[in-house]
DNA sequence: CGGGATGTTGCGGTTTTGTGCAGGATTTTC
DNA sequence: GAAAATCCTGCACAAAACCGCAACATCCCG
C-alpha cells in the first residue's frame, strides 16, 4: 500500500467518523503503529486532523470561530481580564456568569491551566472548550436570547447543588448605596443563587458602571469579596468600596 | 512498445483503478522501472496523474478524500438539512443531538419557524440561538471535548424527563446487521435516552456511513422511524432499510 | 547516403524516502 | 503512585528516486 493511498484512507475515515485509533489502523492496513503515527503527524502538519494521544480528531468539527466583534471598551474589559486570570490556580472550581467581559476573561486563561469551569453562558461555554485542559461543565436550562445564557428554576436548583471556590459575576451596575444591581429578573435570580454557591466572589466590571445603579437588587456590596476594574486599585473612585470591606484589584 | 502508447496505457491503468505501482508497470511493459518513471514524470507534468512515492494515484482519488470545505461532504450534509427542515412544524418539540449534519439542520432552519429545541451539542445551541422565534433548551452536564456535547448521568437523566415529538440523530455508522453503531461511550448512553425519550427518532446520515459500523452498539435498525440520507429514496442502497421498516426519505 | 542533432532507453552509483525496531521518556489510567 | 499504553528519538535497511552517461534509434537536411 503506498503512502498517499494509505494517508488518504486515514483522512476518509477520520471525516467520515470525527474520530480514528492509530491501533485500530494498523491493524487494519497491517502497517506499524510507528508509520501510522508518522502519517497521523504528517497530516496534522497539513492541518488536515488534529492529533490526540492515541489516535486523531476531525478537524472541521472543531473549526468554528467566534471572532471578536466590537466588544465595547475592549481595552479595559482585557485589563480586568488578565487581573481576573491570574487568580485562578490549577484544580480549582470556577462558577462564572455571562457578559462580554466575563467571555473576554475565558480567552485570557493561560493555555496551560488545569481547572473546571461552571457557566450557563454559551458564548463563554465556546471558549472555555477552546481550552485543552479546561473541564467545562454547561448549566442547562432554556436559553435566554438577550443574555446567551440559561436561565429559569432548573439552572438554579443545578447551581445549588455546587460549592465553587470562585465565584466570577460580570455585572451591570454597581453603587455603595444599592448595591450590585441589574435590569434582567432572570438573570438577578441567577447570579444570587452562583453568590449563595461560591466560596469567593468576585465581581468584574469597567470603571463606568461604578456608581450607577439599576432597577432590580443583586445583592448588597458587602456581600462580594472582590472587584476588579481596569483602574489602578488606589483610585479615588474605588475607595468607598475598599472602605466596605470589599478588596479592590 | 513506443513511448506514447506506453503512457496512454499507463494513463489508462491509472484511470481504472485509481492507482498503479511503478514496479508493476515495469515488469507489465518489460521496461526498466527507470522508464516508467520517467512516463510517470511526464504525465504529472501534464497535470494528468499524481506521482507518489512506489507509483501514481489518480486525480479522482485524492480530490475525493480530500474536503473542499470547511465540512466534509458539505453538498451533501446541506441536502440532509433541507429535507429534515422541512419535517420540522411549528410549535414542535425537538431534541437533537450532535454532529456537523445536526449542526447544519440547524443553520438550515427556516427563519420563521416557531419551535422548541432540545439540545447538549454546543455548535447546534450557537445556530439555534441566531433564530428569533426558535427557543433553546440547554441539556448541562460536562462537555466532551472530542465531540462537543454535555455527556453524563445528569444530561442523560434530564433527557429522560423529556418526551419530545421528533429527535433527529446525526449517526456515524449505520447497518442492517449491527444497528446503528458509534465509538464514543459517553455519546451511545445519550444517543439511547434520546431514542427513549422521543416519539419519533429520525436519523440523519451522509449515504457513505450506510452499511459501516463501529465498535459500540446504539439501537436496532427497527427502533428508528426514518433514515434521512442524501440520495434518492429510491436508491437501492436503502432498500433494505425500508424492507425492516424504516421510512426512507 | 551520410553525419550531426535530437530523443529515448538502460545502467551504475549516489541520495532520498519509507518502514520497522529498540530503547527510554511521557502520558493516561486505574 | 504504579502499571500500561503511547510517544519520541535514533538507527538500520530496503526500496525508490535521482543523476550522469553511454548506447542506440530516429530524423533532418544537404
Amino acid at each position: 500500500m503506498l503512502k498517499r493511498e494509505r494517508q488518504a484512507y486515514i483522512l476518509h475515515q477520520v471525516n467520515l467518523h470525527n474520530k480514528v485509533l492509530s491501533s485500530n489502523l494498523s491493524q487494519e492496513m497491517n502497517v506499524s503503529e510507528d508509520t501510522i503515527r508518522r502519517d497521523l503527524l504528517e497530516l496534522t502538519g497539513q492541518g488536515k486532523i488534529i492529533k490526540v494521544h492515541g489516535g486523531a480528531l476531525s478537524h472541521s468539527f472543531s473549526n468554528f470561530y467566534t471572532p471578536v466583534n466590537n466588544v465595547y471598551s475592549y481595552a479595559h474589559k482585557k485589563i480586568i481580564a488578565e487581573k481576573a486570570a491570574a487568580l485562578v490556580k490549577n484544580g480549582m472550581f470556577v462558577l462564572t456568569s455571562g457578559g462580554t467581559t466575563v467571555i473576554e476573561l475565558a480567552r485570557t486563561l493561560p493555555h496551560d491551566l488545569r481547572a473546571t469551569f461552571i457557566s450557563g453562558s454559551i458564548p463563554a461555554i465556546v471558549e472555555y472548550m477552546h481550552h485543552p485542559n479546561i473541564e467545562v461543565i454547561v448549566i442547562g436550562d432554556k436559553v435566554s436570547k438577550s443574555s446567551k445564557i440559561t436561565v429559569g428554576g432548573e439552572a438554579i436548583s443545578r447551581i445549588r447543588q455546587i460549592k465553587a471556590e470562585l465565584c466570577f459575576l460580570g455585572i451591570n451596575a454597581i453603587d455603595v448605596r444599592h448595591g450590585i444591581t441589574d435590569n434582567d429578573w432572570d438573570v438577578v435570580q441567577l447570579k444570587k443563587a452562583m453568590i449563595e454557591s461560591a466560596q469567593k466572589v468576585i465581581c468584574l466590571s469597567i470603571s463606568e458602571k461604578i456608581n450607577s445603579f439599576q432597577p432590580i437588587k443583586i445583592c448588597d456590596v458587602k456581600e462580594i469579596d472582590m472587584l476588579i476594574t481596569e483602574l489602578d486599585p488606589l483610585h479615588p473612585v474605588l475607595q468607598p468600596y475598599a472602605d466596605a470591606g470589599v478588596e479592590v484589584l
